[in-house]
DNA sequence: CTGAAAGCGCTTACAG
DNA sequence: CTGAAAGCGCTTACAG
């Protein structure tokens, strides 16, 4: 910095000053500074300047795997929005494995963020709370009780509910249902699942198969449900993978979707939109829940809020070529 | 750190030398400064350590697009042989936007990295060789001249002349290529396409038709290709997502893969391996680029390399449900 | 293991 | 806009 200085022939201060886009700064001198530190290949130490002026705002973001395009998206609206904000952010991918989840947090506060966006973490919630200490921080997509994280979650209950209305809606009354196990969300799904059915009157129709989210899951449990006395004709996955792996084994038994069964999967992935497959799913709004959560983060890191809240998004139905009309009936 | 060694009945250098892992401190010390530190919630500030030490033992990854699995397979190579060689890691995704790709950069700089790790950047050469200066780099899945700049780079070449081989050894002869256009390794693609049809002594049924990474690409070439006087009995698409597209044209025409068409694709991405596609695909080496990518990193940060080397990784094949023997002949 | 000292590269506050 | 000073929270080197 010195050095800028002198060859610029200016203050130290006046370098300072530059880098931090003060207004102060005649556009003369910031050009002089600007040339100056180009020729010499001069950037200001970061971490010299937060310890100095003791401030990062920076937010350390989570993710449980950066292989699943689901938390790309959730990410896409947390970058956004950290960026609107102009904040920064450190990012880290625990990719199914809590120990180094743990190590990217510890990190991320060794560094002194200002908060932290954590997606759907694995770490137990003792371990959780007792490493987060007293920073603030922000949970998509699992709950936990608090003082100083808020939580965003998605309606599962209302999604299940509204892949079954539409089913009901075309005719079908004979629905079943491949769960996801203990999956995130998965409970919320079976409830959702089960109350739908009920409203309906279809109370003596519900059917679960026990699953979990992977393609052979849904192959198996499609097997299965093939092979019972009253066959339904619609199948809600637990999500889209398990849908995909349920249309497989329809397939291979010479089975037509839409024609002789109808399909609805949930997250709308990318595979849900492949022309192969059209897939009938419920979409979460997953951007959206990245910068709500970034949102409620910054309400709290800047003072504006203390107690904890929990935000829950609702998601949408999206109609493919999976669902159509029954032509069988029981 | 004051307040932990008087807390502890030590000295502040004492309290230093725990964090570092000093082999000098005594069993007891070391538990006494942990005591005091979880009592006081102390945690060293890491911005202090680094600028103190003029040493941060820190890779900056980018990534070209966070949504593609693709990166996360090159990614979990970085990060295991980063975290193996005792480094540690900052990360950050452009997602497909050149601009903050460079923003990225600039913050790995101003962090004082010791390496960049780029997988598939978007800058154009120019900007990006300004900006990375004389910082080590390697770049994975693109090629550069640099004097501190190395490349890992796939064999497309030779994946297309194993997709080629495959079907020529089942018996196909008329077998087209659905062409990646301006897209990653496109080229290398047709290239190794066009020389291993000739190797064959097939010049004469050479059919290339133009198209870009994308599922509707797939579609239109393979609408494109059963418009054609003389219908191939064989596709090999640039990559997984155009075989699909054209397996989803093949499927509305009536056709059934393998039996009528076989079709190959490129990747080995997760929905090649669903059940309803089953692709037969060629599979690069991604955890192993990215691995190697922070080999050839480090040799340059610990001076034992200082001329530029570019590695060029093999692909392999890999066979599912969508090739077979020919039924039709030309 | 202690204690005092210097320094990392900045920011901040202030008198001029 | 300058210049001198203090300080951020550590590491490092050293005498004891």
């Amino acid at each position: 910095m010195e050095d800028v200085a002198k060859a610029a022939g200016v203050s130290r201060s006046l370098v300072s000053l530059v880098y931090q886009s003060s207004p102060k700064v005649s556009a003369q001198s910031r050009r002089q500074v600007e040339r100056a530190a180009a020729r010499l290949g001069y950037r200001p130490n970061e971490m010299a300047r937060r310890l100095a002026s003791r401030t990062t705002r920076t937010f350390g973001v989570l993710l449980n795997d950066i292989h699943n395009p689901f938390f790309a998206e959730v990410h896409d609206g947390v970058q956004a929005m950290i960026e609107e904000s102009g904040y920064k952010l450190l990012m880290g991918t625990g990719d199914r494995n809590s120990r180094r989840e743990a190590e990217f947090i510890s990190t991320f506060l060794d560094h002194r963020v200002d908060g932290l966006v954590m997606l759907s973490p694995r770490i137990p919630d003792a371990e959780l709370l007792n490493l987060v200490g007293s920073t603030p921080g922000v949970l998509v997509g699992r709950a936990i009780r608090s003082n100083n994280i808020d939580c965003v979650l998605n309606n599962d209950d209302s999604g299940a509910k509204l892949a079954i209305d539409h089913l009901v809606s075309l005719g079908h009354s004979s629905i079943a249902h491949i769960s996801g196990g203990n999956g995130a969300g998965a409970k919320g799904r079976v409830e959702g699942y089960l109350a739908a059915m009920r409203s309906h009157g279809l109370e003596k129709n519900i059917l679960v198969v026990p699953g979990e989210y992977t393609e052979e899951a849904g192959t198996r449990g499609a097997e299965q449900l093939l092979a019972t006395k009253q066959v339904p004709t619609a199948i809600f996955a637990a999500n889209d993978l398990v849908a995909a792996g349920a249309m497989a084994a329809l397939a291979k038994a010479g089975l037509k979707v839409p024609r002789d069964f109808s399909v609805v999967g949930y997250d709308n992935a990318a595979l849900a939109r492949l022309g192969l497959i059209s897939l009938t799913t419920i979409e979460q709004p997953l951007a959206e829940s990245g910068a709500d959560a970034v949102r409620l983060l910054i309400e709290r890191v800047e003072g504006e809020r203390t107690r904890p809240v929990t935000h829950i998004m609702e998601p949408a139905l999206v109609i493919r070529g999976s669902t159509a009309r029954p032509t069988r009936h029981r």
